[in-house]
DNA sequence: GATGAATGAGTGTTCATTCAT
DNA sequence: TATGAATGAACACTCATTCAT
């Protein structure tokens, strides 16, 4: 259709197919993340059972096979949607290194404070996820399950560490344990903060709590252990 | 409804009257209590949203039907069932009395111990009301928070106690936000537990929990808290 | 409320219950068997994928979800259709007593007659048994083929008793052969005759039917046999 | 579409042309077939209702939106197929031609042997139409009707030539029923030879089975029919 | 008091078909 | 020509709940 030789019709061709096959693209992705986001949205105000694909669809605004276009199953969708908030969370924690030059209190602090961040963001679907989520597919249980998993082992692997730097404390057999505590500490300070009825308590800071729950962890809230009088 | 004599109101009468009334009466709570069971069984199992009248009339032996006599709707059902073991929990907590001959820290391991032998003794309902019980319903809602804001006002109680006998270093502004890591660290200490599969970790003991979750409040993880380099 | 001991309430009680119950059961049967007509009929007119729960509900003049308490699932529902009418056909065929009184040849046609009686009965039916029943579902095929093999059987029994007489003529390894075409004209006899388009020769009586049919299957067509000049 | 005479519709402009067209049609053509073929294992493995535009287009390896630039609809392509199947079957059938120098006999026996070559190879599409193919469509149903009329129409031609010459027993009113049963055993016959499971006799030779199908149509089962005992 | 029967509304999912590109 | 995207209608099936008996 040009006279050009410079783009002549194959290669004028095959760009125009390529910004085609491109265009689709980004717009199939849109739509796929407009689902996504209206799916995001009815599961965490509903939970797993109690969101329908019609409230999905009718939230993105498409008609209802449409959905099945872009997800081969509710529990796909779901599976999706809790995949991305977990990959988010785990992008979040970096692993502390002693060596650096900021202090690891301080990299602990800037870990829990994204971790907040995110949860703060999400709150709905973070309110289902630690309120809802469970028992209602083995394939999603197994998913939370080692999204637990594996922020326990970090617990457990900085627990570890502090123990043979002579830091921690805790007998071996214990540090199980206490991870739980401390992440079961994360959880509901972010239930209690973001998730819970407005106006208990002064909103906070996220670089607040990361700190008190790092030094609630760390020291308990005793001002004198030695007076604790504990068995052993 | 007769006038023969024979069979009037008298003592006899009366008795057998009473007899059937307190019979009917048995017997309703009989079967009230057989739903309840059921009920408790059938929502643990399978969340609110998952459960089936047509299960829980079925579990419990009796007619479709029946099951509306004795309760208005599922979601009555549902929260009755979650009454009654909320109820149990705030009864198994006893507050903690200074004055008393046991020292306040066996008086809370007492408590430990009792929470968390219910806990136990009904896992599957634990577990539903840690993971699933949320987003049902404003009403339900609204009873799990109270039991959550119950228990954390007892902690609120024991910090600000501490406070203000000098043991606890917490700042007042930050009593609420420990509590919460106090609960949240109990709660993920039942849920890894009780709940979690088997086989992480040996199972332990609810004096040596309660124990080490009372350690792990009063003194965090750090055996020398003096070198924790915190910010003030 | 009767003073008469002979009826008192607990024979009174015991009988009017028995009566209740006798009573419900014949409602139910009597709408199962509505249901089970209005299924035969849709599933006869449209075959088992072209019949919807829809239609068979709306032809049986109940809800939506009645259908499924008296049915477990589609499936089962044309099973029963199915094994209703492969009962009958079987009730149909009385086997062949050669120590009778009535001639075996009379004895076959009467079983002709009251087959063809049943298919002609159940035109509809038939018309999807022979031309739509397969393919749908193992099951159903499986109980199609028991059928098959079920008269397959009874004609090769006859075939074989028949060579042992000296009176048939087939070679043993070619009876089963022979028993399909047997089954075959029966089949295509009833096909062609019930089910086609009407006007294509007179209607026939089921007697001249079946005669036609043993003589053919005897005799074949051939005036005398032995002018066939067959290899061997 | 252009003026330039250097691309005029010259010699070569007009080759290329209809190099052009050819080729285009070619394409076309062999992207029909290719979705025929693709339509005719579907339809054969799955019945009418049970295969779905989605699977044909996915077995021919074309988008979904192909399938109809080739066909108005689903059953316009299950019409093809079909149509495609029966005029196979019709070419197979050669009019018998008593003056030809190969006796009748061995005329038909070619013609059932190229027959039932033809159920044989597609056996899973001669399954559909002996078990499935009616009732999907009235128009489906007519070919299928025709196609039977045709080949009873050629059983009815022969036997009446026989009648003619003095060969075949049968009454003339009878001759439509007889018919029938010659279809029906050569249908049956097919039938459990091809498509039954396997396992059941031995697997015969298309020839013997012909020969063993004439020889049945012809001399019937007896060995002396004068011992029938038939009425009249 | 107890129940079998009944049902309207809803579930997740698949379908044949259309259309803009 | 070819296709990815879209959709309304339908599917089999389940639900919590009501009611006559």
């Amino acid at each position: 259709m040009s006279a050009d030789p410079a783009i002549a019709p194959g290669a004028g061709g095959e760009e125009s197919g390529d910004g085609r096959v491109l265009r689709a693209r980004a717009l199939r992705d849109a739509r796929r993340n407009q689902l996504l986001q209206a799916a995001r949205r009815v599961f965490a105000e509903r939970g797993y059972l109690g969101a329908s694909i019609n409230a999905i669809q009718a939230e993105a605004g498409v008609s209802r096979a449409t959905f099945y276009l872009y997800f081969d199953a509710k529990l796909a969708c779901f599976a999706e949607v809790l995949a991305g908030f977990v990959e988010r969370l785990r992008a979040a924690i970096a692993p502390v290194d002693i060596r650096a030059a900021t202090p690891p209190r301080e990299q602990l602090v800037s870990n829990l404070v994204r971790v907040l961040g995110i949860l703060e963001e999400d709150a709905d679907l973070t309110r289902m996820l630690l309120q809802q989520a469970r028992g209602t597919d083995p394939e999603i249980d197994l998913a939370l399950d080692d999204l637990d998993r594996g922020v326990l082992a970090l617990i457990v692997g900085s627990l570890t560490t502090g123990r043979r730097l002579g830091l921690v404390r805790v007998d071996e057999r214990d540090i199980g344990l206490h991870a739980s505590f401390v992440l079961g500490a994360l959880k509901e300070a972010a239930s209690q903060t973001f998730l819970a009825a407005p106006g208990r308590g002064a909103p906070r800071d996220h670089e607040e709590i990361a700190s008190a729950l790092l030094d609630f962890t760390l020291r308990g809230v005793l001002r004198d252990p030695t007076q604790l009088g504990e068995p052993g």
